[in-house]
DNA sequence: CGTCTTTTCTGGAGTCAGTCAAGTTAATGA
DNA sequence: TCATTAACTTGACTGACTCCAGAAAAGACG
């Protein structure tokens, strides 16, 4: 788990001021890796006091655009944040309780770049969402 | 292009009632693949002249949940809707302007249900967005 | 064809994530 | 330590989508 002073090296590196809300925020997503936004501000107001919500969208956009964050929202769920990045994993959502897990990329490290017949798109990245249920939900409907 | 008829067979084969903003939805949604709620309102209503809202958001979901459509949902969009159904495709979005192509599953007719390691997930489908730039953008972008 | 039941449609109010805008505060760098 | 900006606060607002209750229409059956 990444320090404070981490995250405060993160944000220089990527010429972001460093600001309490923003450690704060940064933290919260890697201690809650997949967290929607109202859980982050939850979690940052815990840490810091009071946080206005907007301070959070602004945070989050601004850390998704440098790229210490990556947001990611599957269908029917609302945005959620992770601090993976960099390393094009992909993700199981559970279609009973929306639980996500991370999966690391099935074919290689460069990965499902290929499309059949990309229709001239340039392509420069692949995203793979699994739909499934999640073991416990295996097992919730298997016991009823 | 299939006809009001056919479309009407279709309804029928998901035991759904047969109305007006059905077969308009239908229609809609295969005459303009991708696109969005609000259009295919627009489309509707000049067909049928006025229809409610409600009326066509019901009609989608009941359509998705016969499986007659299918939502799809890139982050930063609205939802859309296409005709295509049952045949595993993915799609190419375009970064900058948003566009959707349709692209064949590259693996195979039942694929990409491969991950690596599934965290104990029972997987039913692999959705696989391309994110990149389509040609129209590329070539505006080469120009600037 | 006429009645009955079920499903769908209408119109309007409501919800919720996220955005905009204006003014204040605080981090940075000379 | 002061000026310059970037970041934060507050509060109103937007837009996609949903909920609700009553009216209308479709299909079933005699």
């Amino acid at each position: 788990m990444p320090t404070a002073s981490d995250f405060e090296r993160m944000l220089r590196g990527a010429s972001l001021r460093v600001t309490a809300p923003r450690i704060a925020v940064l933290s919260a997503v890697h201690l809650h890796p997949h967290a929607d936004t109202d859980s982050i501000i939850g979690v940052v107001r815990q840490n810091l006091g009071a946080v206005s919500h907007q301070a959070v969208y602004d945070v989050l956009r601004a850390l998704t655009g440098a790229g210490l964050l990556r947001r990611i929202e599957p269908q029917g769920s609302v945005a959620r944040y992770e601090a993976r990045v960099g390393d094009n994993h992909h993700h199981v959502v559970c279609r009973s309780c929306g639980a996500i897990a991370d999966v690391d990329c099935a074919v290689g490290h460069a990965p499902c770049l290929d499309a059949s017949d990309d229709h001239g798109f340039v392509i420069d990245e692949a995203e793979v969402i699994y739909w499934g249920t999640c073991p416990e939900c295996t097992t919730a409907a298997r016991s009823s």
